[in-house]
DNA sequence: TGTATTTTTGACAAGTATTGTCAAGTAAAA
DNA sequence: TTTTACTTGACAATACTTGTCAAAAATACA
């Protein structure tokens, strides 16, 4: 499984593009994008959106990265954290069914 | 589907016990359980804790409610929030598989 | 009623975590 | 070896979270 750090990392390289010409389009010090690539910092969702359009990355699919990862971290070491998943999904589409928008 | 704050507050009243009461086990201002049993604020999960001890209800059950609340609610307004649980899921076999503890 | 008690509300303070910069270090290429 | 790219870690700025407090609103009840 690729992290989301590895994914940006090669599509970077593969444009033959630099940490700091990235970096520059999200408007941040090379520091972070360096620290992102290696998943030592989180991306922000602004970063991600950024980096799906200027690397030419399926946007969504960049964001279902970023977020698994984010909610992957936060529950691994919950002993339960599988029946929290389940129950997430049930609130999910209860909201969607129920929100204003749409 | 209850929420987490309905159950909370249910049980609260069902032991006939005050806001102030329930607070001061928890070492907090009766404002914020008031909130929180009107998912106002998110409780901690100290406070999850607490509350099941104080309250007597299932631990692991009241966990599970507060962690799968908090994800719904960060991927609630995402396209593609089912493919986010998912994806995280996957994640999290991988993450219990490749821990060190355990 | 009206008085006491409980709950709610919102402004604000304190604490914590996130997001970022910077400068010096390392690695690799020319 | 000198330049160029990347990494590292200390620390600053900012934004969130968590909490307090006091006053207002709702509820209970004499």
């Amino acid at each position: 499984m690729k992290t989301t750090g590895e994914i940006i990392r090669q599509q970077r390289e593969s444009k033959g593009l630099l940490l700091r010409q990235v970096a520059a389009y999200l408007d941040i010090d090379q520091a972070i994008l360096s620290k992102i690539e290696r998943n030592e910092r989180k991306p922000t969702k602004t970063h991600i959106i950024k980096l799906a359009e200027f690397l030419k990355l399926d946007k969504d699919e960049l964001i279902v990265q970023f977020m698994s990862d984010k909610i992957a971290y936060e529950i691994a070491d919950e002993e339960c954290a599988k029946r929290v998943l389940r129950v997430a999904e049930k609130k999910v589409n209860y909201l969607k069914s129920h929100s204003t928008k749409n």
